[in-house]
DNA sequence: TCTAAATGTAGTAAAATTACGTAAATTATA
DNA sequence: TATAATTTACGTAATTTTACTACATTTAGA
């Protein structure tokens, strides 16, 4: 695991907290920008704790005492996270509902990208550079982030296709095998029609990616599968995240297929680029 | 305002500096993350000069004294190293593209965040509010875009729809009139059968929302513009990030409207919600 | 050679840490 | 259930480290 943003950490943390510790922790969480400014007295002070306190708590988060602490949060502060797991209120109006969602996207995507597997991201271009063919399965929401996955891979001049019909997926399934990809995208990884479509699929000798929830029974029927652990939302206005999520895990996939292609495929890229620009109104800038 | 990177400046500002400050700005360059990490001691020594020119060197810099320049220069390099100057490179692995790719993204989310006008989103919440009816439109990577927006909004009990047929758009475009809007998700803003489909639109006295660049085509074409300034990639290898920047804007302004709704509304969704779960194997955890 | 800027020395103030002692809480035991 | 034993939490005060200030010395330019 990379450095993960101390303001998560300690939060996380917050119910294991002694009582002390704990007043310490409201205090920086409350303002963590103040938090770098003050001295080890002044938020002692605010605190109502003694310094050695503050001293103590610096260190049960791996700092080496307060000044080092103070560093890694400016860190976390400036690397952009700030509304950190800060829930929609029905009272908020746009200036804060509109922070909070993108932050907790932020919020998400740095989460991802501390606990992806490269491993496994790598079994998965390895499957997708040997595929004759790629499928990309997805329904509901799903069925938009498969879409946007094959306008991404089908530049790799590879036979690609989305679809989100269950009955065509049944058939693709069905009369699929050995050089075909079926690259199934769930956010619950326990919708019904899409798990048996993959069984079918891996039934017939072809191989099954599942970009979806570990542990779910599609993973289970899947060659590999990239796990997202994305923590469900508990509140209801916060919108779905794991469609974020896999759309940039594609954009990885995608990345990783072209490096392995090497530069000379560059030009073919470029060709497609440049295929579109007649369909464009100048920039005169 | 750019990044205000301190790194950039000592750079900037190299000329002008007299001897020992030369020194210190060359022993802080050369490492900055262990600068952080050291006294004023240390690095007075290792730049063979005493600590009250270390201290005037942090003065001369805007600082408050040598913590405070610490601080601001372990910001600078959180904000700047972690994100802004990573591309990827053709000799990059798994473990290094990965991050790079998710971290860009989060980069881009940050800026908008940033950037992203209040009034605006508002005025656009106002606009679907009224609507009679909405159709998204989009092209290639923004088809998938305008798709996903269906996909949440149709849970407005709203007539939704969304269209990446140019054919389809144009009619539905010209049978409009007031009481419709028509959604106009577009990268460059400069397709020019997106623009004149917009321009058809807003002739028949349909509103038009663009989510798209400022001061393109299209934007002109449209009753309100959520301009996105996202930077263009410079780097083959990067994905394009304004999808990801659609999608959670459009993610935003799905939250605006349910909000508008009020709590009212939230059984409704509850229902939509639960319409879905026979599809799926229960979760026995 | 004079002047002003640059740099360093030494002392002081501030900040952080450590050592240690007391209080609180937890566990074990009667 | 009460109380003793033990651990854990917390604070005080002393110590050490760190940063800053005032002033002295050096250096460079006119």
């Amino acid at each position: 695991m990379q450095s993960q943003n101390l303001i998560n950490v300690i939060t996380d943390a917050l119910p294991g907290l002694n009582k002390s510790e704990t007043k310490v922790a409201q205090v920086i969480l409350s303002d963590p920008d103040a938090a770098t400014q003050s001295s080890i007295a002044t938020l002692a002070r605010k605190a109502n704790v003694s310094e050695p306190s503050v001293n103590r708590f610096c260190k049960r988060f791996n700092a080496a005492g307060f000044p080092d602490f103070k560093l890694k949060l400016a860190k976390s502060l400036a690397s952009g996270i700030r509304f950190v797991n800060r829930n929609v209120d029905p009272d908020d109006d746009v200036s804060s509902y509109t922070p909070k969602i993108i932050d907790s996207t932020i919020n998400t995507l740095a989460l991802v990208r501390d606990k992806i597997s490269h491993t496994r991201v790598n079994q998965v271009v390895d499957k997708l550079i040997q595929a004759k063919r790629i499928y990309f399965f997805g329904l509901g929401a799903s069925g938009s982030v498969a879409r946007d996955a094959e306008n991404k891979f089908f530049r790799f001049n590879l036979p690609v296709s989305s679809h989100d019909d269950v009955l065509m997926q049944r058939m693709l399934a069905s009369t699929g095998g050995t050089g075909d990809v079926f690259f199934v995208i769930s956010h619950t990884g326990r919708t019904k029609e899409v798990v048996e479509v993959a069984e079918i699929a891996r039934g017939n000798g072809s191989t099954v990616i599942g970009l979806t929830v570990v542990d779910s029974p599609l993973a289970e029927m899947c060659t590999v599968t990239l796990d997202v652990d994305v923590p469900e939302n508990t509140d209801e206005y916060m919108p779905m995240a794991s469609r974020i999520v896999h759309l940039v895990i594609l954009d990885v996939l995608a990345t990783g297929v072209t490096l392995r292609r090497g530069p000379d495929f560059l030009p073919h890229l470029e060709k497609i680029k440049n295929s579109l620009k007649p369909t464009r109104y100048k920039n005169d800038k």
